[in-house]
DNA sequence: CGGAAATGTGGCATCGATGCCACATTTTGG
DNA sequence: CCAAAATGTGGCATCGATGCCACATTTCCG
């Protein structure tokens, strides 16, 4: 009877007015049912028959009748929003992370609300709260503190942790295997005849930076080499600090490799020693963990530890998807993402 | 008298029991006033005495209050999500848009539900029927079909489109100025003294490839030199084929330098000239139009066009908070972002 | 000093979809 | 062939916040 028929019309100049949208009554009228009967025909599995479901879609189609998350979400206390609180958009790592993250949602038609954090504990509060207000039934995060991860959970928000972990975390959490790609990385300088490895890092209190470092000191015990200490050199996650502490690396001591923890720090160092015109790899040998695209772009293309970021995003969302769906037993899950090795121009044998 | 208090103590494993979160009801029922003026104290302007809006506040936060946004939503035909909608994240032009966009909602207290279309024009529907379904207020898009854009303006939603435009688009626009930037990019190769100028080019159909292409043509006119349309040399958006499509232009023609009309074409252009071992800028010189870290990472550095991508985000995101709040008229607004010749050393005198 | 205007609060209906229950109809089995 | 079970649909209340109006106070001014 309505003759709203197709979308609404809209006039050249953006609208102002709000639309009206047609809603389950609407459809109820157009296929002579009641709304109940809509609401199972379209979304509630089972509970109403094959004519009555298709007549409904068929009405629904034809009078672009759209569900109102809202509604549903405030009816039915649930919601396909998940939260993804992460540090950096612009670094490539958390934007890969992010892309798995999404392209896993969006299959199970869920959505991803992004929030930038900027390692920054206070915003990552507020995110947190943010998240709450819209009532998510998950979060993925690259946590800053512990705070935010145990805040969320206390109000029933399920979460996954990604890249990295606090001591006493309980939630779900999925990691990169540090240790053993750090080692395998060491182990291939060190079987190429490297003695003294230049160790670049910026934190070591996150299990990230934690576990690279054991990977290197590992890697270091297994073929009975010392280590200096003085060649871990700690610097903050930033390109231009990590320049500066490379410089003062290679002023005081002498190393004839240097490892970068991350992509940030790697292109410090890579900064440095093509300002020094070293000959990478015949004068000295850089390798990272963490690989980018810009890593094999550059001459020679570096070495590096290959992270599977954007598996590691997948795997996040479907952990949480299944903990969402109570899939898993309540004990907490861990998932190691294995890294890989990718050997490049940017490692060689020691010189002399 | 509800002895809630702080937020529920959770157990050490997993919440799996939905949480029951305070209502306004609770908060009014704390401070001794009415739902009404609970809401009234904490969220809409005025109408509220400065006592009573203290006592609120303090007993929300005492009881750990978080308002529902399904319910304000719902309730107040209102959403404080805003959909965004791209191509692929894990491309660092797109990224640096979301993060720019990302970083202007959050100061003004609105969030990012972030889709990737995958540049499938199948894909971007669904997005949009869903942004649909959540009722978020407006959406900034970088379409791949012109049919997105206007649904959503047909169903009362204020679009922006970034970066690109189709030809009787109505919605609001943020665009590099891509003309100009190309232009500007041209002029500098052939102050050089370069003559024979390849133009690595994807597409023409969108403002952003026909822009871009009009600026290398203007700046041939403008410098009386006759464009030889085989140097135009369309590819497809692809590292590989824009390698392939580099061979073939130096195999069949003599060009001294190269335009590449984008950060992904530039890879596949880079590639090839290493591969053959052509000295840049000496033998062949490269250009790229988009700006992106890896171009000055590499050896020469780049020179490029930066179309301060980030900004261009923060310009989407303003423009359609404005638009959303009434405060601009009703004709379509197009804002140009300016483009930055970047020089660096991968551009060089003609040889010979 | 009395009535009008200003101010602050409470009551109630409502946004749109859905969970739950009751009931009408059909199917089944004794 | 009838009672009991199975199936499909409709009615109604509800999720939580807020818009709107009515009304109780207070303040103002002739």
């Amino acid at each position: 009877m309505s003759p709203r028929g197709q979308a609404a019309r809209a006039a050249a100049q953006p609208v102002q007015q709000p639309v009206r949208r047609p809603t389950v009554q609407d459809v109820a009228r157009e296929a002579g049912v009641s709304p109940s009967t809509v609401s199972r025909a379209l979304h509630t599995r089972g509970y109403a028959s094959p004519a009555v479901r298709a007549r409904v879609q068929a009405a629904a189609e034809r009078i672009g009748y759209v569900t109102d998350h809202n509604a549903r979400n405030l009816r039915s206390r649930t919601s396909t929003s998940i939260g993804v609180l992460i540090s950096d958009l612009r670094n490539p790592f958390y934007a890969d992370l992010a892309a798995g993250i999404e392209e896993e949602l969006r299959a199970a038609e869920y959505q991803m609300v992004l929030v930038n954090d900027n390692g920054d504990p206070a915003e990552e509060m507020q995110a947190a709260e943010t998240l709450l207000a819209m009532r998510v039934p998950g979060v993925i995060v690259t946590p800053v503190t512990a705070k935010c991860p145990q805040v969320l959970q206390d109000n029933g928000v399920h979460v996954v942790c990604a890249d990295r972990e606090f001591g006493r975390a309980t939630s779900d959490l999925v990691l990169s295997d540090n240790k053993a790609g750090a080692r395998e990385l060491t182990e291939h300088l060190i079987a190429l005849g490297h003695t003294r490895i230049g160790m670049l890092i910026d934190e070591t209190k996150w299990s990230t930076g934690a576990g690279r470092l054991a990977g290197f000191r590992a890697a270091h015990v297994d073929n009975a080499l010392e280590i200096d200490e003085d060649l871990i050199a700690y610097t903050s996650f930033d390109a231009d600090a990590a320049r500066q502490t490379t410089r003062r690396l290679l002023n005081d001591h002498e190393v004839t490799a240097i490892i970068s923890a991350n992509n940030v720090l790697a292109q410090g160092a890579l900064a440095e020693l093509k300002d020094r015109r070293l000959k990478i790899p015949r004068q000295i040998s850089l390798a990272a963990y963490d690989d980018v695209p810009w890593m094999s772009l550059v001459q020679p293309a570096l070495t590096t530890v290959d992270q599977s970021t954007v598996e590691m995003g997948r795997s996040c969302a479907r952990l949480l998807l299944a903990r969402i769906r109570g899939e898993l037993p309540p004990r907490r899950r861990l998932v190691k993402v294995p890294a890989r090795l990718i050997v490049r121009g940017s490692t060689g044998p020691a010189p002399r």
